[in-house]
DNA sequence: TGCAACTAGTTAACATGTTAAATATACGCG
DNA sequence: CGCGTATATTTAACATGTTAACTAGTTGCA
């Protein structure tokens, strides 16, 4: 790639762009995620398949609304993610007989293994994380994440 | 979608999973693109293609790699997205003489023109934004972002 | 000169993101 | 009871994310 060579008559629209928020909070998840990709990688699962991991180990019969709102998986990404597992029998279907439209899911013995396998790794790199950035700095900085979605969420 | 109903025996693994900073991080940034996608949707545009249209408009004649670079997009999605605009007639590609690898990029009249057309609409979002969060601490939320990039950042 | 190592960009293959539409079940109410 | 409406989930279609492999051009150096 070419080394970067700003030109002067662009430094408006440069600190513009460097004020994209948005970018800015994509750029913070990849630094962080760059650590964390390799390492799932290994266990042969993607970030969000670990996320769906992580909410059915919690929370075991969940329905599938529930697992997408924990997750922050949007439905049609999340029906692919349970079908993958579910052939490889990780997780389990039940239907609801309350409700037959629901589905409630639950990790199998397998699924078990599979987080109690990925979760020590899980912690260790977030610990990595928290000591390079400072613990208070990690504190302060999930405050202002959380205020910054009550007050930009419309609902 | 069923109501929460958190039971108390996950109340140690919830607060785990709630500290996930990707997490965090992925909800903000969905906060404030909830804002911006319907306007880009409306242009006709991704999110990604919108920031490579600003990044062409900031620095026209850049190449891919710097395009990618600044756009935080991976080499494939910036090819698909280069080939899109150039079918679209949005930007045009010319070949760089000096490095036969390399192509530079440029907007087109109709490229500007699009360009023009979003950029008012963005700018006005971002301050809706920005008022409704507070300047300052925006401003606090970009510089913890910054620290915690070059914190983490292996390199 | 000639070849090995490197770099820019693309292609390939599979997984997810995003929106709209379809399907199936549940619910409310005349 | 029966029908319109709402809800849960899936499917469809296209765009992007991610990693690995591939192509072509470049560079350094024996």
């Amino acid at each position: 790639m070419a080394a970067s060579s700003d030109a002067n008559d662009s430094s408006a629209l440069l600190r513009d762009f460097e004020h994209s928020l948005p970018m800015q909070l994509l750029k913070a998840r990849e630094a962080a995620m760059a650590r964390f990709r390799p390492m799932l990688r290994a266990h042969g699962l993607t970030e969000q398949q670990w996320r769906v991991l992580r909410v059915l180990a919690a929370w075991p019969g969940s329905d599938a609304g529930e697992i997408a709102r924990r997750s922050l998986l949007l439905g049609p990404s999340l029906t692919r993610i349970l079908q993958h597992f579910e052939a490889r029998g990780v997780l389990a279907r039940k239907s609801d007989h309350a409700d037959q439209r629901r589905a409630v899911f639950a990790l199998t013995a397998k699924g078990r293994k599979l987080f109690a396998a990925v979760a020590p790794d899980s912690e260790r790199l977030y610990r990595e994380i928290a000591q390079a950035f400072g613990d208070e700095e990690l504190t302060t900085l999930y405050e202002l994440l959380a205020r910054f979605c009550s007050a930009v969420t419309t609902n």
